[in-house]
DNA sequence: GATATTAGGAAGCGATCAGTTCCGAATAAA
DNA sequence: TTTATTCGGAACTGATCGCTTCCTAATATC
């Protein structure tokens, strides 16, 4: 059953909530649309579902990557490496829920919306917490303002997960990954 | 006529390729359906349409506030900023038809993902000029690899237009492209 | 072994999709 | 004034959408 939504999900991912249609669905989850329909409520259900399991798993992925260092730097660092591993080949072209559910923001279901948004909310507190416990351990430079660090870093990695949908190569994602810790490294100005 | 391909583009940015429908892009439009049909062939050929129009009027605005700059640094500040006007309240609520397409890309039909992904190397190639130009006059650092370069802010330029849907005030977004020149400023490491 | 209870599938539901046909009104030509 | 020509709209097409109903076969209960 949830290998069913996991392979719902890949389909969410790859076409997005509208152009995924249940024949579609039903066709990957190996599932006739009542089955679908027996298991899940209706479509919003299951991309609900299907989203949660996403971003929990996503998540706790994340998570151990962040546990694994030590500084706020590194771990802000591990962040990047983190979507620079999903936002190349395949798996890159797959996309991502959260990215591709907010580009269709406007056409989503209000409940399926606040669920975008806050998955998004989540990875910004989670940047801005980072860069402020890096300011704490001195990894990450004190002027920096953290709120407009963490949103610019959001922007970055939703951003890699776009340009990723192209098909983009490991070593160039991780070469944006690295680039990209001059965000929260001390700069000449200031 | 080009007003009509004005409303539709709103419709298209704002909803998506497959969530636009007909019958709303007639609305918008103040046009039937047959009459779509009859000035565009099919719904294809209006995206086409609307998605060249785009391009070309945001594309020529870009290229004129660019201008105005005179160093390399400066212009791509400008561009950063372009995007950041562009990716706040209701018009970064609108979205951006290159980044709503490249999340949709996988659902797209051959021929519009190949304008998509056209477009979007478009950008890069244009950031990876400034930057080159910067590095020549000396307002960007010449040890920086320039096509990472041009990538990093690709993505956070893409970025910035998606997280720019969940509604952000222009102050936010404009401390972020301010914040992002980093990016092609010299740093202590090195 | 007989009886509930469920899981999944085939077939069909109204609604809406993109796309077409045809007709009337307005304009232009004569 | 009459005749073409064009432009836009109402109404319709087959296909597909999300979704429901009903039936069958398998499992569980006793």
């Amino acid at each position: 059953m949830d290998a069913a939504l996991d392979q719902a999900l890949l389909v969410f991912r790859e076409r997005g909530y509208h152009a995924a249609s249940l024949t579609e669905l039903g066709a990957a989850m190996g599932l006739s649309s009542g089955s679908i329909y027996k298991a899940f409520v209706d479509k919003q259900a299951l991309f609900r579902a299907a989203f949660d399991r996403y971003t929990s798993r996503r998540g706790a992925e994340l998570r151990r990557a962040v546990d694994a260092e030590r500084t706020g730097f590194a771990k802000i660092h591990a962040v990047l490496r983190f979507y620079a591993a999903a936002s190349h080949g395949i798996e890159g072209r797959r996309g991502c829920l959260v990215a591709g559910g907010a580009a269709a923001l406007a056409s989503l279901d209000p409940d399926m919306a606040r669920c975008v948004t806050k998955s998004m909310q989540a990875t910004e507190t989670l940047l801005l917490d980072l860069i402020r416990l890096g300011q704490a351990d001195g990894s990450v430079p004190a002027h920096l303002d953290a709120g407009t660090a963490a949103v610019t870093l959001l922007c970055l990695l939703q951003g890699m997960r776009i340009v990723g949908k192209g098909g983009r190569t490991h070593a160039g994602m991780k070469a944006v990954a690295d680039h990209a810790l001059g965000l929260v490294a001390a700069t000449h100005t200031e």
